[in-house]
DNA sequence: ACTGTTTACGGAGACCGTAAGTATC
DNA sequence: GATACTTACGGTCTCCGTAAACAGT
């Protein structure tokens, strides 16, 4: 028998955030456990448990939705596991071998750089293993939060020389690689298209093909109405649907060729850039600092 | 029976992070096992199953004292606690009634702006119950993540208009108050006690008492041998030590009336500010927003 | 009726307390 | 030898799986 004692209150633990995050992810108990490996019974008496524990209905059923307390434990939880992983991950690093660089790239994240740096250090250490991946920018965040990989290229837009803001900030170490002029992509044929030059305020009316997973805009205004959106990363998809009518993208200038079908012009915009940045663990390897200075020196070169 | 699943990887849970905080605080497992309301001996097996899982010694024994990853974990622990609390307590500000405040004050945190600040509400609303307590900046930034005070006035060394950041930022809202220049306390007698103004290259030489839990100096360079620290947070003892003569202190020029045996000189130092802010959840209620505009307006009049 | 969540129940295991063991000062 | 952490062991409770009940569509 346990005698009275102050710990009663608090029971909210990891699993169960867990576990909610992925029901509300999956938008079902069912395919939520699955993925977590339990009964769906289980995870529906976690989420009971944890209702009860905040006192408070944190998921709608049928369909299965978050309250408003649950979208916003659901925010806070996010970051929770994340900075997990990442107090887990710092520690495996404490005895990180390292002669296998494993790096997550974004599909528009400055290529060549990358391609560059790696030459430099095979030439110094030609023994290393590299494996590359093409990913998503938040994919890419928890991939090196869980050091399933030792770096990440990531990209977006934002202002100049601001930092992306992929993660809680201080959560990562992130370097800035280079940040290029954007343009935009219209169908061929677009009045806008024949332009020197557009300015945001012109394309007020005009839609966008949104890819969130793609390039996300951080805080640039996304003007237009009926918005198309690109659930992929694939850049000749996302072309096709601008190609096809759909609306326009906003894209950097480098790092793609211009397809049939499209025409590009500049965005006037002097607050917005297309930023490349590197993302680690904030106790790199050694491994990985050499990979950092090679992939800036790269950079300054370009 | 349990089929082969994922999940056997992870098991570090808060419980545990907990229990480890509290024992790398206390130097202890026994005081920290009283403060946790445990037995020793829960504590030591929840240590040893912590360091099981993440497959790595936490602690030195005899004295308890972190490792070198114990040291990463804690930190990252500390967060991911402070986290915790503030999910919680954003879901209880969800239906918080809102007839008593309660607020957090640092002893040097420009204390007539808050005076000013609750008149004025107290005056549209008579019957509100108000609770000020006098607690330094740590425990305030723990008492507004675990919602046991709805508002913490806190106070700092800053760069001018830079947030005094004690928490993570974005974990809760800052509200800047009031920034003050700040002056140099000397013991009477003192050769540089005369002079109209002093850098901080004069004081190379000159021992500091460091107050840590007083007066945060945030990223202020501390030069200066040989510190006697000061652990309480009482202006009258802070001083009584620079009085005898075991160092001077940094502090901000208002706020406090000088008293026998000190003599205080400007800092001439640019970057270098006193600073007050109001730290509150972000999702704050009706009344707590009410109490920020109070303050604003107080802090900008006077 | 069927899909999907909740509830009931039972067993395996986690977790903590008691108490004995062990190491360090 | 005393203090403080570790280990052994047993009881209780948590937690998950099976299965039945239940609720929307």
């Amino acid at each position: 028998m346990r005698d009275a004692n102050i710990r009663d209150t608090d029971a909210v633990e990891i699993r169960d955030l867990r576990a909610f995050l992925a029901v509300v992810r999956a938008g079902s108990f069912t395919v939520a456990a699955q993925e977590l490996g339990y009964t769906q019974s289980a995870v529906s008496q976690q989420i009971a448990s944890l209702e009860k524990e905040v006192g408070r209905r944190l998921l709608d059923r049928r369909p299965v939705r978050p309250t408003i307390a649950g979208a916003r434990l659901a925010e806070q939880a996010t970051r929770i596991l994340l900075r997990v992983d990442v107090a887990r991950s710092e520690l495996s690093a404490l005895d990180d071998g390292g002669s296998h660089l494993r790096v997550d790239v974004c599909a528009l994240a400055a290529p060549g750089v990358l391609s560059a740096a790696l030459r430099d250090l095979r030439g110094e250490r030609p023994t290393l293993k590299v494996t590359v991946r093409s990913t998503d920018a938040l994919t890419a965040v928890s991939a090196v939060a869980r050091a399933t990989v030792d770096a990440a290229l990531v990209d977006g837009i934002t202002a100049p020389d601001s930092p992306l803001a992929l993660a809680d900030p201080g959560l990562l170490a992130s370097t800035a690689l280079v940040e290029v002029p954007l343009v935009v992509a219209f169908p061929a044929g677009h009045p806008l298209g024949s332009r020197s030059g557009v300015d945001l305020e012109m394309l007020d009316d005009a839609p966008w093909v949104v890819a969130p997973n793609f390039l996300r805009t951080g805080a640039a205004p996304m003007a237009g109405a009926r918005p198309v959106s690109y659930e992929g990363n694939d850049l000749a998809t996302l072309l096709s649907l601008v190609a096809a009518g759909h609306g326009s993208a906003l894209l950097p200038d480098s790092s793609w060729a211009t397809p049939e079908g499209i025409v590009r012009v500049p965005l006037r915009h002097p607050q917005l850039v297309h930023r490349t940045e590197l993302l680690t663990l904030r106790t790199p390897s050694q491994l990985v600092t050499r990979l950092t200075d090679a992939l800036r020196r790269t950079a300054a070169a370009g």
